[in-house]
DNA sequence: AGATGCCTCTATAACGTTATAGAAGCGCTC
DNA sequence: GAGCGCTTCTATAACGTTATAGAGGCATCT
């Protein structure tokens, strides 16, 4: 076994509280014994047991990320932001996930992580408002995406109507007319897909283009096999759209790879963008329009806003927040971009 | 504050212990007394706190994989299934980028992690042989990868002189002569990029084909855009490479992206080869051919390895296992393949 | 001088769990 | 009926930490 405070106090002959005042400061102690505890520690190289420290101090100094997927490049980018954030502000991140099954949602929402957590940062998928604002646990929680709005949570997520009007208004300024939507439908009654959705019909409502429902398609995972599917199925329509929207840039690159197959090209028959901005989109061919949401941003948000709360420190400011994104054209709306940049 | 065994004791009429033996079933207890303490624990929903037990039991529960960056897809990949695995052992995962930097590689390996973890697993990018030696930590450790050889611990690794050299003959039963490697150099003295530089030598050699020290373009890091910097590069050669075998697909993504950008075209110009089959590498056009290693073989080793160290199981057999690969042609060697298949 | 206050420091009781030693009850043998 | 062994249970001491109550020393004020 380790090095305990014990062993400490006994060499520095000072009482074990003084030790551990020492090491996190608690109560001030005077300058000769901060001397002797500090050498003892130095010599006997001690680390505290966190297991003991949070037994006493009744938390883990542990915060989880469920999210569906860590193989999604977006979410592997969050998570690696927010490891190094939580890192910072001295709490160890585990991953939860969902795997976007309801089940694992539900009950991860509900408390049942596999170890005790102080709070937990979820991207929910499956799990609608209904279920969030019944939720039976008490742990700190801030809400990422789009999943679910209005709850009384934190909430961090870019403006997703806005953000969808803006990359559906970028295809607009192209002269494309058939502009189709590829998107995960997340369930009938979930807001999800249906705030894109929104801020597609939106600016082709502005646009003064008709709404034509056999150019949405709905997918049933966010991954790039479904954009391969379904624009196959969009390509097989008496009239092909000439542009795509896809929920999110592997949705997108599977559309791109879908038109290239079947011998059509991108931009110049049909012009694809999607959102996330993941690194991938800036190294394929062609590289990918997309809409770049601020990812350290809502990382870094999400867990200052989460150690707040478990700290119990006061939280000004309205709970949703809406970060900064941005549209950055690149080959597949007919932008020329050498690999690596926008 | 939750439920504890004290409650569930009281509320049941048996002492804490028997409450405990009936939780982990350490010692037996008589039938009426388990289901009166069953019943306690269902209507007063007791969970065990972990911390409590974890400092009882001197162990946590946690086992740590450590990573150069879990946005290389390959690493995310290979995570998702170790969390799964490790869930399946009782056993929360939780993720340390080390960045591939030395420090970090360093102080993880000797012990300093966030949280007090039961065992690591471990790739390391920077650290040698030498510092695995003399490792200070008695924690359990299972190495992965290609990073570090020959040292008195599990590892679990392809093959990667075969490997390479499977990816190069490949190259060659196409017919090409200027094969180029590029690759991560992690290090002068590393054997990192030696495995798989090697079986790049021993591939041409074995066919008769020169070493072109001008062919070998070693990056700083593993990433696309090291891969696009190295080939052009190889490009502007007064004779350019007609193959290119890249240390992993990122890598080779790269390359192929600076070929296409140059007007050349892959494969027609330059063929592709990669390692590490990454879902990415199946939806770019053109897809990527590559060695692809089975990544659950890996993980669901190195994860069953860990614990049984951890839990003093008997581990039986060499330290150090091959795990299989096996060579996937798609478009960038000639081969069609459509979206997603191989 | 006595009261008051401020610094330091110490002793100790938790936190919730598990492992150990042993008590209680009961049936069996001699 | 004493002795023994078995099963079932209990009391309790850790594990290493932190928070609370308060003791002791010394200076300052009334």
């Amino acid at each position: 076994m380790g090095v305990s405070l014990k062993d400490i106090a006994e060499r520095a002959g000072v009482s074990l509280a003084t030790v551990s005042n020492v090491v996190n400061g608690y109560r001030p102690v005077g300058e000769r014994s901060r001397q002797r505890v500090q050498r003892a520690i130095d010599e006997l190289g001690y680390t505290p047991n966190l297991s003991a420290r949070h037994l006493r101090r009744g938390r883990t100094g542990l915060i989880a990320l469920a999210i569906p997927e860590l193989t999604n490049p977006y979410f592997a980018e969050l998570a690696e932001i927010a490891i190094r954030e939580a890192g910072r502000h001295g709490y160890t991140l585990v991953m939860e996930n969902t795997a976007a099954a309801y089940d694992a949602e539900l009950s991860l929402l509900n408390g049942a992580q596999r170890h005790v957590i102080d709070g937990l940062i979820f991207g929910p998928v499956r799990v609608g408002r209904d279920e969030v604002l019944a939720r039976t646990s008490d742990t700190p929680l801030v809400l990422i995406g789009e999943g679910v709005h209005d709850v009384p949570h934190d909430h961090i997520a870019i403006d997703n109507v806005a953000a969808s009007r803006r990359a559906v208004q970028h295809l607009m300024e192209l002269g494309r007319q058939r502009i189709a939507f590829i998107g995960a439908r997340v369930g009938d009654e979930s807001q999800a897909a249906h705030l894109r959705l929104r801020g597609y019909r939106a600016a082709l409502t502005e646009a003064g283009l008709p709404y034509r429902p056999e150019l949405v398609a709905l997918t049933a995972g966010f991954g790039r096999h479904d954009g391969v599917r379904a624009m196959r199925n969009l390509l097989a329509l008496d009239e092909p759209p000439d542009a795509v929207f896809g929920y999110n840039d592997l949705i997108a690159i599977g559309a791109v790879r879908a038109v290239l197959e079947a011998g059509l090209g991108v931009p110049a028959d049909i012009a694809v963008v999607g959102i996330d901005d993941i690194e991938e989109g800036r190294f394929g061919t062609p590289t990918l329009t997309t809409i770049a949401p601020d990812k350290e941003k809502i990382a870094h948000l999400a867990v200052r806003r989460l150690v707040a709360r478990i700290e119990g420190a006061a939280v000004t400011g309205p709970l949703a927040l809406a970060t900064p994104f941005r549209l950055v054209p690149r080959e597949t709306t007919g932008f020329s971009s050498a690999a690596g940049t926008g």
